[in-house]
DNA sequence: AATTCATACAACCGCTCGGAC
DNA sequence: TGTCCGAGCGGTTGTATGAAT
């Protein structure tokens, strides 16, 4: 576009005032040491300056830039401006057909990563790639048209049935050749646990269904779950992403980076990102090939799950959402459901989603992880400490001592209490959300039926109050009640040796003293304090906890 | 020719994260 | 351990441009 990069004799634009001024007069109080901090679109003097500045002294320190070049913008703009304009590898031109299928495809799994997508397409910037999905999608919104070509969607969909033959990626076993395991350790087995029970959430019709149909299934719920917020994703990343940080894109699990399931406003809507991107993320970060890579995506996750909002009870027209939202809700109407209005076949997939029958999903989760079985059993013998320990913890969680059936039973009329008053509710949508949340995540602390929900396994309220979540505070209550199970935290700690720092041996000695009982006490009173719901949940992760042989 | 509207894209803004201190 | 700051991401806004009326 003509509106960067003028000459120093810019163009005065149609209102007749020089963009300078302008610029200067927007400059907004940011003062540089070179003056007022300019804003606007960049001349081409500023370019040949910060380019200069930038093969002189390299990228980053982009606040260093206007003290030593005298450019009067601000770092982040010069960051921008780098990246965006004047990168040598940058790609010029129109996105191509290849881009332009790349594209579609990558946000059909991932979403609104455009860091990510970018780092997929060479040359391409994120903000490019942006822009131009956001402009594909107001052109095919418009025009009525799916936001995915059917050859996507059908692509994905041979993939994810092609995937379920891949139990074995689910149960542990993840040394595929592509799958090398960074800094040498193995992935967690506890990682793929959950993993496996979500890809037996997803039943056959939800895996042929448009994946954005999917987006109400809580990423917390499904998967998250057994994944710990503060992965070391980075280090993973950093393997195949030279890039300093891709930060929310590269986690390994980054809708953990968020709230998951606040637990006091009853859930964050917008922790859609991650069932889908927890695994593609980790693909991604692992160097794993995208072919191949579908196959372990597609068996644990559903593609098409970055797409947020959905629990959002909104009356609003599908297309009036968010423009993320079309991927959800245009793909119902144009592919999924005859009525295009109508979620009915979407509740249909979730109502069997959270009928069936968790318990038999529940039993494979008992393997220890092949690489931390000693921690396991560790933790597994500090746990049955605790439990003769811990009778109080035990009395206020009465549940701890139901029955697999009882729960079951339990279950059963929870789901279906859900789902009567989901006729209530605004949004179904917005309520399958809540509904499913309500059984696998711990969304709110008002919910103590919750806890008992969770069919197939002795709920063990002790062990979920067992892990003080140190790792990440901003997280911590949340972990609390999604990550308690001290095999996932050990998962966590799998990872830890990638993650240089010295907060990770603390976190360890932190987590490793908790599950031996420094925090009994804390257990106790978070339980008094109404985290009896914080264990509504991971009925299987308390099943595999539950089911970790003996000692 | 003037106006309106849609499109494309650059740039900004708010927020989060991680590292340094 | 807490705070600060740099860096980066995603969303939003602003604006030039071209087509349609």
């Amino acid at each position: 576009m003509s509106m960067t990069s003028e000459s120093d004799e810019r163009i005065i634009p149609n209102n007749g005032v020089d963009s300078t001024s302008v610029d200067d007069a927007n400059s907004g109080g940011n003062v540089g040491p070179n003056g007022p901090l300019k804003k606007g679109p960049w001349t081409s003097a500023e370019d040949k300056i910060l380019i200069e500045y930038v093969t002189k002294h390299g990228e980053g320190n982009w606040n260093a830039v206007q003290k030593h070049s005298g450019l009067a913008r601000c770092g982040k703009s010069c960051r921008l401006r780098w990246a965006n304009h004047l990168r040598p590898d940058l790609k010029k031109g129109a996105i191509t057909s290849e881009e332009e299928n790349r594209i579609i495809e990558l946000h059909y799994k991932i979403g609104n990563k455009w860091a990510r997508m970018a780092a997929e397409l060479p040359g391409r910037t994120d903000n490019e790639i942006k822009n131009y999905w956001n402009t594909r999608i107001k052109r095919l919104q418009r025009a009525g048209l799916p936001v995915y070509p059917p050859h996507i969607c059908s692509k994905q969909s041979s993939e994810n049935q092609q995937s379920e033959n891949m139990n074995t990626l689910s149960s542990g076993n993840v040394h595929h050749p592509n799958f090398v395991p960074v800094n040498s350790f193995d992935i967690p087995a506890v990682e793929f646990k959950c993993l496996k029970l979500n890809q037996q959430l997803y039943s056959p019709e939800l895996l042929n269904m448009p994946p954005n149909s999917l987006l109400d299934i809580p990423e917390s719920g499904l998967l998250a779950e057994g994944l710990h917020p503060s992965y070391p994703n980075k280090s993973l990343l950093s393997t195949v992403q030279p890039s300093k940080r891709l930060r929310g894109s590269n986690p390994l699990f980054p809708s953990l980076n968020a709230p998951i399931g606040n637990p006091v406003t009853g859930g964050n809507l917008y922790q859609g990102d991650g069932s889908m991107q927890i695994a593609q993320s980790f693909i991604f970060s692992s160097g794993y090939d995208l072919s191949t890579s579908d196959h372990l995506l597609s068996s644990s996750l559903l593609p098409g799950s970055h797409a947020v909002l959905n629990g959002n009870p909104s009356s609003e027209p599908a297309w009036a959402m968010k423009l993320e939202l079309p991927s959800l809700q245009t793909q119902m109407g144009t592919w999924g459901s005859p009525s295009p209005s109508s979620p009915l076949p979407f509740f249909e997939s979730v109502d069997n989603l959270i009928q069936s029958p968790l318990t038999e999903h529940m039993q494979p989760c008992n393997l220890p992880s092949p690489n931390s079985g000693l921690l396991d059993a560790v933790l597994y013998e500090s746990e049955t400490m605790k439990n003769s320990n811990n009778n109080r913890c035990q009395q206020i969680s009465s549940s701890s001592n139901m029955t697999v059936d009882t729960i079951d039973k339990a279950t059963h009329d929870l789901c279906q209490t859900e789902w009567e008053a989901y006729d209530d509710q605004i949004s179904p949508l917005g309520h399958s959300c809540s509904s499913i949340h309500s059984v696998s995540t711990p969304n709110s602390l008002d919910e103590p039926h919750s806890a008992e929900s969770v069919p197939g396994c002795k709920v063990k309220e002790e062990s979920r109050n067992l892990v003080p979540m140190q790792y990440n505070d901003k997280v911590e209550t949340t972990n609390e009640a999604l990550f308690p199970r001290p095999d996932f935290l050990l998962g966590s700690y799998c990872f830890s040796p990638m993650k240089h720092g010295t907060n990770d041996h603390s976190h360890r000695k932190d987590a490793i003293g908790t599950l031996l009982g420094d925090d009994l006490s804390r257990d106790c009173k978070q339980t008094d304090t109404g985290s009896t719901s914080s264990g509504q949940v991971h009925g299987h992760d308390s099943c595999a906890w539950n089911a970790m042989p003996t000692i």
